[in-house]
Parts: C-alpha cells; structure tokens; sequence
DNA sequence: AAACGAAACAACCGCAGGATC
DNA sequence: TGATCCTGCGGTTGTTTCGTT
C-alpha cells in the first residue's frame, strides 16, 4: 500500500458500469468524484457486476473499505489492487455490521488525513478478470445472459450450439452455452438437496458404474451430471472416507490409515511382547497366551503387507518400513521354533503350522516389497480354518476386507454426517471389534 | 468485527468418440 | 479413408457462501 502523492484513484468506475442512479446516489453519498470525471479506471463489463442489489452492496463495501483504511484501520489487507480489495469488501459486506447499509454514514476519504493512493488497475487484467477475452465472456451468468438464452432455445431449439450465441445475440462460446442450458436454465431440472431415496440411488449406481456421472443422472430425473458429480464429490465421498470405506470400491479401506487402529495395536503388541519372559517353561495359561499373540502377530504382519499394497508414498513406506522393522524384533522375540507343535497346531493347524516352517526364522515382508502371505483363523478357538478373518494375500485385499467388516458396518443411512466423531469412532470400534472377535484374550488394544 | 479456512457450487478445460464431408 | 466438426463426458479450477476463531 503506496501513501504518498500518487495518483488518485476512484474507489469505483461507477459510469462505465451502467450504475446508474444508484452509482450517482453513492458518489454524492461518499464524496467521491464520478468516475466518468476521471480515466483512471477502465471499462469493466457490468454484467459481472451481477444484479443492482449485489452492485450496491459491493459500492458501500468498496466505500466504507476505503473509508476505513483512509481512517488508518486495517490498511494491511489493502496491498493488492481491486481484485484483493473486493474480497475484503465481500468480508466486510458479510459481517453484521454491513447488513443494514443505511446506518452508514460515510467519510470522505478525499478529506480524510493521510488520503488512501490505491495503484491504478490494469485495463487490461481488468477485461480479463471480467472474463472478457478474445471477445468472448467468460465466467458467471448474468440474469440477462440468461434470459437471452432461454427466450432463444425456448423458440427455436438450441440448434447448432456454435452457432447458437451469435444468433441469440450473446457474447459467449456455444460451449459454455450449452453448460449453462444443460446444467442450469434446462427447465426440467430439479434444484435443491438430494433427497435421502436419491443419496441411496447414487450410491448403489456408483458402486456399480463408478464415475459415470452422465449414466447415473439418468437414473435421477431432474438432476444433471454436474450436479451429482458436485454432490458427489462434496458429500457422499467423504461420508464413505468417514466410513473407513474406499469411495471407489466401496469396500471398507485397506491403505494405511484404515489400517491404523490395528498398527496401534501392534505397538502395544509390541510392548507386551517385550514384558512377557520369553523362558520356554509354559504354563497352560502361558501357552494360550503364546498362541494367542503369536496369532497376533501373524495377522499384525498380513495386515501390514495389505497397506503396502495401496502403493504407498516414499513417506509411508519409511514409516511403514520402520514399524516393519519393530515387527521383525517382535518376530525375534516371539519365534516360533520356540512354540511346541502343539501350540502351532492350535494356532493354526496345518494353514498357520504351515506358512512358516519351524526351522525358518519369520520374517516381515518390506512394503516396497511384492507380497504374499497366507493365514486364516476364526473365533471358535483362537485362530483356525478360515472364517472371520481370511486373509489371502494382496491379491485379494478387498475380498479379504469385505469378511473382515462385512457384518459389522450399520447401514450408511445410520451414519452421521454431520457427526464424524461418530463416524470415526464406529470405524474405529469395526475393525476393533473384528480383532476381538478373532482373539478372545484381550492384547491391550487401545 | 475481522479474518480465515472449509464447504458448496458453478463453470471451464481437455479429451474422446461419433457424425459428416 | 482421412480430416474436420460437433457434442458429451469427466476432471479440475475458480468463485461464493458459510462457519469458526
């Protein structure tokens, strides 16, 4: 913000927007001069300027902006040209005091000490931030350019859509005519919020044709592809990343942030492990509780390698490689040469007693790393044949998830939107409540 | 009251595929 | 058969509104 003796420069190009009297009403109001007294300003197409409510809203913006800055408040907002300037004015048109702009009683900056010395505007980015370029507007509609439109087509059909701006008398591309018409002015079209029945009808199409957004509005009379996509991307998709459940699949997530309540749990797994005297006397109880953790582990590791199979960021992959290499510790502390047979019978049966042979140290799979691993349980007696949670490799990571959480997720219609504490928590309790189901003794999961 | 950021919405851009010449 | 035009589609960006600090 320059305050010297630059050139003035008028807070508005009021005549050479069409203002009229209420621009005539805000320069005698305001003590500014008429911009038609001055070339300081640029011709700037009305039309973006919208309707004469929005005009003089943001004129009285503009004026007390400039007013108050004059006054030496808040002069630090005002270091860019009229582009930054009306955000700031929309600021200031929004908060509670602009409401009721007749209780304003204007300065005039003019008198005011330090006067205000705004840079002079660009003509030229001015067109452009109208939208004016290669002679064709671009940007909002207008009522007006509305109006053309719809008075056209009602008459003669849209035609050749190329065709169609120059005949309707509209300085616009046929392309952007068509949107509009399409997506807006279509008098068929239905505004306002999806309705709970239309929520569900997306849902179910998407989980079906994915991102066909022209398909899916098909099935939606009244709604266009634009919209549902919008409504798509704004609402649903985060509803279901809220559910712990890939928009794109819709199947509960494996990457690595689904995965994070059972990787809290490893870590606790970790120092439990750490506690426990690893002597090979066991008790009947100690060999439970070995046979419980190290089925614990196991799946501690497939899970792990299903969130290296999401492609993970360099980022990721160092962490996930770091906790992988806490894992390899556990898988030290815990090997399962130090098992009896029968302990690995009972974990596992042939499935788990299996996987690893009794002479090979386990080992973690680094995430950069292609994958497989096999290990079935279930919640009858510890871990065992396939059930509950099967896990077949990266292969079938979404397969392997759908079992995991299948019974557990209530409807999408009981989810709260507006609650994502509620959301987050019920994911969190899902994949909680399937590591409890999969092994009885409690591990210490947060 | 002011400032900021997120959410919601509207419009644009680039590409693909079909129609026409 | 290739070139050009036209339209539709999906992804993305820009603008406005709303809520929070």
């Amino acid at each position: 913000m320059a305050v010297g003796a630059e050139t003035m420069v008028r807070p508005f190009p009021a005549a050479a927007a069409g203002g009229g009297d209420e621009v005539s009403a805000w320069a005698a109001a305001t003590g500014f001069h008429h911009a038609a007294e001055t070339t300081d300003w640029p011709l700037v197409d009305p039309m973006v300027w919208g309707d004469e409510k929005r005009m003089k809203r943001e004129l009285v913006a503009w004026a007390k902006a400039v007013a108050s800055m004059a006054a030496g408040k808040n002069a630090s907002h005002w270091t860019e040209a009229s582009g930054g300037c009306l955000k700031e004015c929309r600021d200031r048109q929004s908060s509670s005091a602009m409401k009721d702009v007749t209780d304003w009683k204007p300065t005039n900056p003019l008198d005011a000490p330090g006067v205000i010395y705004l840079p002079a505007p660009n003509p030229l980015a001015t067109l452009v931030k109208a939208g004016v370029t290669n002679g064709l507007k671009k940007g909002p509609w207008t009522p007006e350019e509305d109006q053309k439109l719809m008075n056209y087509i009602q008459k003669h059909g849209h035609g050749s859509w190329r065709a169609l701006p120059e005949l309707a008398g509209l300085n616009r591309c046929g392309k952007s005519c068509r949107l509009r018409w399409t997506n807006y002015l279509r008098p068929d079209i239905k505004r306002g919020k999806f309705s709970e029945e239309e929520e569900q009808t997306i849902l179910q199409l998407h989980s079906i044709l994915g991102n066909k957004w022209s398909a899916i509005s098909k099935h939606l009379p009244g709604r266009t592809d634009n919209e549902i996509k919008n409504f798509w991307n704004t609402h649903l998709r985060k509803k279901l990343i809220q559910m712990g459940i890939d928009p794109m699949t819709h199947r509960p997530r494996t990457d690595f942030f689904a995965a994070l309540p059972q990787l809290i749990a490893l870590a606790n797994l970790h120092q439990l492990i750490e506690q426990q005297p690893w002597d090979g006397h066991t008790s009947g109880t100690q060999t439970q509780t070995e046979a419980v953790q190290a089925a614990n582990l196991q799946y501690m590791q497939s899970l792990l390698q299903s969130a290296a199979s999401i492609a993970p960021s360099p980022t990721s992959i160092s962490s996930l490689n770091s906790l992988t290499s806490d894992l390899d510790q556990i898988s030290l502390l815990t090997p399962q040469h130090m098992l009896s047979p029968t302990i690995l019978e009972n974990i596992g049966g042939n499935d788990f007693a299996g996987q690893v042979p009794h002479n090979q140290t386990p080992s973690t799979t680094r995430f950069d790393q292609p994958v497989i691993s096999n290990i079935n349980m279930n919640s009858d007696n510890n871990v065992s044949s396939s059930e509950r949670c099967h896990v077949e490799g990266e292969d079938n990571n979404s397969q392997k998830s759908m079992l995991l959480y299948e019974n557990s997720l209530p409807p999408l219609s009981d989810m709260s939107a507006s609650n994502p504490s509620n959301a987050m928590s019920t994911s969190k309790c899902v994949a909680l409540q399937c590591i409890d189901n999969s092994f009885p003794q409690p591990i210490g999961i947060v």
